[in-house]
RNA sequence: GCCGAGGUGGCGGAAUGGCAGACGCGCGGGUCUCAAAAACCCGUCUUUAGCAAUAAGGGUGAGGGUUCGACUCCCUCCCUCGGCACCA
């Protein structure tokens, strides 16, 4: 099976052989050291480049590529990450070789939960396990070849690094962004800490899988609430994937709206109420406070006391779990109260139910059934009017035909009603024009059985009793004529009419359901003045109104919650506060920054942070501050540690600042970023919000950090499930690696399927990639052989097709159409006898560069002494290297002119262009003919004649009735 | 329930209004070989007719629409995946 001791192409000596120039020559390195001045070597020899496309630094010209920083586990790098970076490095590549100044690094997320299990699993301590899993990460990435500068590296869990996630801490701190408060919480009770609400997935701790609960506890917090509205609004400015920039919007979760105070009947106390439907208002038939609202208790009356006492009370047992259960089962006890709506003054009762929670808008929600489903729901299970307020704009009056026996078809259609549905009855449900509306009143007091009603729902609701004298009484549906409208309904109906209130009777007319929820593009309906309004302007109006009398005000809320950052565990950065002895917060001085996490403490969880326990952490505190003051003994959440440390690449040494202002300007905002989608509510909006922070302390001068941004997809095992070890479907990049070469596991990544979509890992797919390497390896060594002047001129076509395709995709992200490209060519190649110059197989390499970049170089080198044209002293360096490398004793300074800062192929334009192109013939659409081989640029009368000589039998002998001619492409003959 | 992405051969996928299935895998046949592997060559959406070259028809989740022309644009529905989930 071993494919790598086929003849010929050895991967593992060529990918070994590379590694080691690349490293030894910094190829990819020394950018950061040039920066800073240390190093004198100068650069034409350090970094050198062919022709003159080492162009000066401009901010235009720069281009930060950032692959996301992984989390080294202890299972080592996985594919799916493995396509994140090589995605990276195909475009990190691709743009160095345009000419672009390029940065990329990497860096460790070492801080953690999972190290921190693992330790107490296996008593080891979490810098050792980490440590390993990082050194293992670095051969992963070198192995598959990713070019980033290696002296930019990081890692969170160190000293230098952990003293600027302090720092930022300090600086939100002093901002006053920074606070403690108690309250409730998301709990492991297996990791045995605090999560953030972006941690809880499934309503389960993310890294254990575990129940969380809900329990209150004094936390820090971030106030990035402060942030919600830039960071929702300023989501307009990044090149992001559509559909993430909505789901952080929808995380974020901005809705406008309007406080509304509604009085309490009987009392000077007043609830106010938070809603986004104002519109709605009319329709407000009771009021909901949430159980924990402090004024559920002091509006409760007497009567009600134990009621409420005891909803209260159960309810604030109730887990998140069991509140979720009864998502369908509202419950909810009345309080006995009645509140005054303030738009008709009409009185409705006040409840207390667990469907409101007192974290959004003010704990108080208005109740309308008719335009909101939950508010239904609670309406139909306490028996609740429900009274419809907005009706789709495009439906006419409406009303449904009972006692009308006389009343004929005929009838209606000659004043223009229209009949929409009947019942298994013979009811007819009608839908009544403008128009026609007082035709349809007289024809309804002239013909209804006397003893019945009709009503209608237009702009106003309107009854119509005919008596059984034959007497007509018209009322039109208010809160003030409703109990008449009821009393009358029950008089006609008799026990037919059992609901005993005319709301729930229209209601239960089943087209008047179907309008029942949101709508928002109505008209407003049975809404007082504001009737006939759109949905959008009345309420645009009603709170207008309300704001004149005082009653209401325009606000703004968010889902958005305040950033939980305290973990009481031990692998974390310290939270740099200390207590004094009366238990007051003091800010440690940012000059005895870092706060050192000790290493002789046992991580055990207790629920307690680890850190209390341990003597050293707390050493020299009360000398230094005075008796009784301790440090704060909680880490930091990790992802501070991950939200800066694209900062942190550009000046990794620094020990004054987290990056100086000079390197800052340089290269923020970061232009290229690929990672996963799993992190768009949490990662990324974290960075978005340190960023800004950093913008409005005046320490940069943007506000965005990620100006690009794109998701890789999930490589799924062999099998379409997720890799995971339960399915024991994992692909170590590693072991693929071995057996197929970097070059091969890199372009396969690719070639399986677009960047953004979740593709299934297929090991038989490998091999085609590899016979493609190897196939390519033999060509172009029997090639060198040969040093054709000239290739052949399809081969040159296809070549300069290639280039173009293939950087049109480097641009686009399209690597896996590229790979493609590139197997079309060497098949083409391949079928040619005469093979390739040596000028266009460089060429071809070249491209191919920063999909394979071992078999490139190797490839490259080779071309390069054999070129007949190549300088002698190009020829007699790479010839040294390659002689150092064998005999091992190639040094850093040494250099060679390696394919990787090679200059990018242009094509030429005339021979892109076809000289003949084939044209389809078409006979009403369908294909019938190809023209082959035809002129470019051909006339439609030349065309057309062939076409049609052609396709004579198609066209039956008829004249052709339309000719539609696409030039140079197809021409369709209608007949 | 709501929001989002997607549905194309046996499989991964290509084609963003103009020749559907590029490229690769798999499969079938062949060359080489004592044999096998490897390598290379030919074929491979499907139905019907034909020994065959070929010819005619159908086909991109389903149905409708726009257009000379639809995988591609519009409407309705179905299915899969991801996210959110009492946020008023």
């Amino acid at each position: 099976m071993p494919v790598s001791s086929e003849k010929g192409y050895d991967h593992q000596k060529i990918e070994s052989k590379w590694r080691k120039v690349w490293e030894k020559s910094k190829l990819f390195q020394g950018q950061y050291l040039q920066e800073q001045e240390l190093d004198e070597v100068n650069s034409e020899n350090q970094r050198p480049r062919s022709e003159d496309r080492d162009l000066p630094f401009s901010h235009e010209n720069k281009c930060y590529i950032l692959p996301q920083l992984p989390y080294p586990s202890g299972s080592g790098l996985h594919m799916g990450h493995s396509e994140g970076y090589v995605a990276c490095d195909m475009y990190a590549r691709y743009k160095r070789m345009t000419g672009k100044k390029v940065l990329q690094a990497i860096g460790w997320d070492a801080f953690g939960l999972p190290a921190e299990n693992y330790a107490i699993k296996t008593n080891v301590h979490p810098r050792i396990n980490t440590d390993n899993a990082i050194a293992n990460f670095r051969e992963q990435i070198k192995s598959l070849g990713i070019s980033v500068d290696w002296d930019r590296e990081v890692g969170s869990h160190n000293p230098d690094y952990y003293k600027w996630t302090q720092w930022f801490f300090l600086l939100m701190y002093k901002r006053g962004l920074a606070y403690r408060k108690e309250q409730s919480v998301n709990w492991c009770s297996s990791c045995k800490t605090v999560l953030a609400n972006e941690q809880v997935v499934d309503r389960k701790c993310e890294r254990c899988d575990t129940q969380v609960i809900q329990k209150n506890m004094e936390q820090w917090y971030l106030k990035i609430t402060k942030y919600a509205d830039r960071l929702s609004k300023d989501l307009d400015k990044v090149d992001w994937p559509e559909e993430s920039i909505i789901r952080q919007r929808d995380w974020i979760g901005r809705s406008e709206g309007a406080e509304i105070k509604f009085s309490i009947k009987g009392t000077s106390k007043s609830i106010k109420i938070f809603g986004t439907r104002a519109d709605t208002i009319f329709g407000a038939t009771f009021i909901v406070l949430s159980p924990e609202n402090p004024l559920v208790k002091e509006i409760t009356s007497a009567k009600q006391q134990k009621e409420v006492d005891a909803y209260i009370n159960q309810s604030s047992k109730k887990t998140e779990l069991e509140r979720i259960r009864q998502d369908k089962d509202k419950t909810g006890v009345f309080t006995g109260a009645y509140a005054v709506n303030p738009v008709n003054n009409r009185e409705i009762p006040v409840w207390t139910a667990d469907y409101v929670l007192m974290s959004y808008g003010t704990g108080a929600v208005m109740g309308v059934p008719s335009h909101d489903k939950r508010d239904f729901d609670f309406a139909g299970k306490f028996n609740i009017p429900i009274i419809h307020v907005v009706a789709r704009s495009d439906l006419l009056p409406r009303s449904f035909l009972m006692g009308a026996d006389d009343i004929t078809d005929e009838d209606l259609k000659k004043i223009g009603v229209k009949i929409s549905a009947r019942t298994k009855d013979g009811d007819r449900k009608i839908e009544i024009p403008e128009k026609s509306l007082q035709k349809y009143e007289k024809l309804i007091t002239e013909k209804l059985i006397p003893g019945y009603w009709n009503e209608y729902v237009g702009a106003e609701t309107v009854f119509i009793f005919k008596h059984k004298d034959g007497s007509v009484q018209r009322i039109e549906l208010t809160p003030e004529t409703e109990k008449k409208i009821d009393t009358l309904a029950s008089k006609f109906a008799g026990e037919n009419f059992n609901n005993g209130c005319v709301w729930k009777w229209l209601a239960d007319n089943d087209w008047y359901k179907n309008v029942i929820v949101h709508e928002e593009y109505g008209i407003l309906i049975n809404s007082g003045e504001f009737s006939g309004l759109g949905s959008i302007e009345g309420r645009k109006k009603i709170i207008e109104k309300l704001e004149s009398e005082g009653k209401a005000e325009f606000t703004v809320k968010y889902k958005l919650r305040d950033w939980s950052v305290s973990r009481q565990r031990f692998w974390g950065a310290p939270i740099p506060m200390v207590y004094d002895s009366k238990g007051d917060l003091h800010p440690v001085d940012e000059k005895d920054l870092p706060v050192i996490l000790p290493d002789d403490v046992d991580f055990k969880p207790t629920g307690q942070s680890p850190l209390t326990y341990s003597e050293k952490f707390q050493d020299g505190v009360e000398k230094k501050y005075g008796k009784g003051w301790h440090r704060e003994v909680d880490t930091l959440d990790t992802f501070m540690c991950s939200s800066w440390y694209y900062y942190r690449y550009l000046d990794p040494r620094n020990d004054k600042e987290f990056a100086s202002p000079e390197v800052l300007k340089r290269w923020m905002p970061v232009d290229f970023y690929i990672g996963g989608p799993e992190h768009v509510t949490g990662h990324l909006l974290y960075s978005r919000f340190f960023t800004k922070v950093l913008y409005d302390a005046g320490y940069i001068d943007f506000d965005e950090p990620f100006l690009f941004h794109r998701h890789q997809g999930m490589i799924l095992g062999a099998d379409n499930k997720k890799m995971s070890k339960r399915w024991g479907n994992v692909i170590n990049p590693i072991d693929v690696v071995k057996e197929y070469g970097g070059d091969t596991a890199r372009m396969y990544l690719m070639f399986m399927g677009p960047l953004t979509a979740d593709k299934p890992w297929n090991t038989n797919g490998v091999v085609g990639v590899r016979k493609f390497i190897a196939r390519l390896y033999k060509l172009a060594l029997g090639n060198i052989g040969k040093t054709k002047a000239q290739s052949p001129v399809n081969l040159k076509v296809l070549l300069n097709k290639t280039i173009k395709a293939v950087s049109s995709d480097c641009e686009n992200l399209k690597f896996n159409t590229s790979v493609a490209k590139f197997m079309e060519f060497v098949n083409e190649w391949e079928k040619s006898p005469k093979g390739l110059s040596l000028e266009d197989l460089e060429i071809f390499l070249k491209i191919l560069a920063p999909f394979a970049p071992y078999i490139t170089e190797e490839l490259f080198q080779k071309v390069k002494e054999a070129r007949v044209d190549s300088n002698a002293d190009v020829k007699n360096r790479s010839s040294a290297v390659n002689e150092k490398v064998s005999n091992g004793s190639l040094k850093g300074k040494d250099h060679f002119i390696s394919i990787h800062v090679q200059s990018w192929p242009e094509y030429d334009q005339a021979l892109v262009k076809d000289e003949t192109v084939d044209i389809a013939v078409q006979v009403n659409g369908k294909l019938r003919v190809v023209l082959r081989d035809h002129r470019v640029g051909s006339l439609q009368e030349e065309i057309e004649k062939e076409a049609k000589e052609q396709v004579k039998k198609h066209l039956d002998g008829k004249t052709p009735k339309k000719v539609i001619y696409i030039k140079d492409r197809l021409i369709n003959i209608v007949v």
